[in-house]
DNA sequence: CGAGCTGTTGAGGCTTCTCAAAGAAAGTGG
DNA sequence: CCACTTTCTTTGAGAAGCCTCAACAGCTCG
């Protein structure tokens, strides 16, 4: 058996936060049913197995989406920023628990409305597309990269512009870049489906060989960062 | 490594078995612009990297998709089948290859035409929708399960209205159930995130077990259905 | 300043992979 | 219909990578 430590949904459970939170504004706006609400980092949105009333939108901030095994094993499946929705749902629950990763602004979109327009759908529709062909991406990471190319896959993730195949280059002159991680190790350990020592040691290891400095714990200073993105299993 | 090979497309208009399967969103407007192909098992519809003309639909048979990294390591990300659509793509281009699993009809719709149509993007939506809920328990799947649970998570898939949350529960009487591969041990692994060998241990080991019987390469023999659901990690 | 987290490092073990070879099954041509 | 080739699958032995367990270090906050 793979994996490390393990979650219960108890540690996960900080509803009260989130309810109690004020200062929501209430806007009208699309098809007349939307809230929109302030989360700060790491509360829980929505819980795998909730049924489903609303779609969400991240006005501002960042969302990650997990799914639990009952022993506790914990996936990271998603990770989404500004502009992204989630909450989709075929069946009416909640197929994954949603959680911030940092301060964040979630619209909630009444779910049986929203249906009716067909500009949101055609929305809805272009946002599925990009995060189907991420989870395709993350596929392929999990099950065909090693510990330090999934790292660096990572990384390069936090890099804008960079990777993959609209990768503009590395500037002129200094190549270097600053990544702020807004996950803890325990976390990204997860999303990559590694456990939080191995995560450590690829990024101690990367450090020793002088790809990255890592100025605070949750920054990280890649020296050049073609380097990493050769670590990565495209080049 | 890979096994994609170019074959001739055959023309063939045959009648649709699937057509009956709902209310035909995709039968009647854009007549002009459907062409169906038949395809042999193993054959490549799309190649990743391939500019998007098109969206298909799956009228009867199965697919595929996967993706290569340039060293040869190949994962199927996905597994289609009937009523199923793919080739939805971001940015003009396919993010996988496609390829048949067995004899295949394939609709190809214009995928410049499709976008008008209101309920047309619902059912994209809804099709969608399914299948990031599958990419996210296959994420699951290849970050945090063992090979024993990934081939018994695998064998469930094929065992139809068992496992998961709508599972019916054992027959009465006896609980076997024979599954057909549709898929190559090679295929198997790639789509699992293991190597040709291990998933072979892992299903020469059930034998041992007793949980299968091999009765051809492509045929296993469940003896209950509720053994091998208990091995997926899901109890 | 100590408690409580989070992150790092080390030693050892287990799972899965790699490499190699042999055994089935399927396709081919005489 | 049978030898032959090719492809797919199984099995074994050994190695590698990642995980587990355990202890320690560093940061944060009262």
């Amino acid at each position: 058996m793979t994996h490390a430590r393990r979650f219960t949904v108890i540690d996960n459970d900080r509803p009260s936060v989130a309810m109690a939170r004020t200062g929501d504004a209430t806007q009208p706006n699309h098809a007349g049913r939307t809230h929109d609400h302030s989360y700060s980092a790491h509360e829980t949105i929505c819980f795998e197995g909730d049924s489903a009333k609303s779609i969400y939108e991240i006005h501002s901030g960042s969302v990650m989406l997990y799914k639990l095994l009952p022993d506790g094993r914990r996936q990271v499946v998603e990770m989404l920023g500004t502009g992204d929705l989630f909450g989709f749902t075929a069946d009416g629950t909640h197929d994954c628990s949603a959680e911030t990763l940092v301060p964040s602004v979630i619209r909630t979109l009444d779910a049986g409305r929203t249906a009716e327009s067909g500009a949101m759908q055609a929305e809805f529709n272009r946002c599925l597309i990009r995060q189907m062909e991420q989870m395709h991406e993350h596929a392929m990471l999990l099950g065909r990269k090693s510990a330090f190319e999934r790292v660096s896959s990572y990384l390069m993730k936090l890099v804008p512009e960079r990777g993959g195949a609209k990768c503009v280059g590395p500037r002129e002159g200094a190549d270097d870049w600053e990544v702020v991680l807004s996950m803890t190790r325990q976390e990204i350990a997860d999303f990559l489906g590694l456990t939080i020592e191995t995560v450590s040691r690829v990024l101690s290891e990367m450090k020793r060989r002088g790809l990255i400095r890592i100025t605070k714990q949750d920054r990280i200073h890649i020296r050049r960062v073609c380097d990493i993105c050769k670590q990565t299993g495209y080049h």
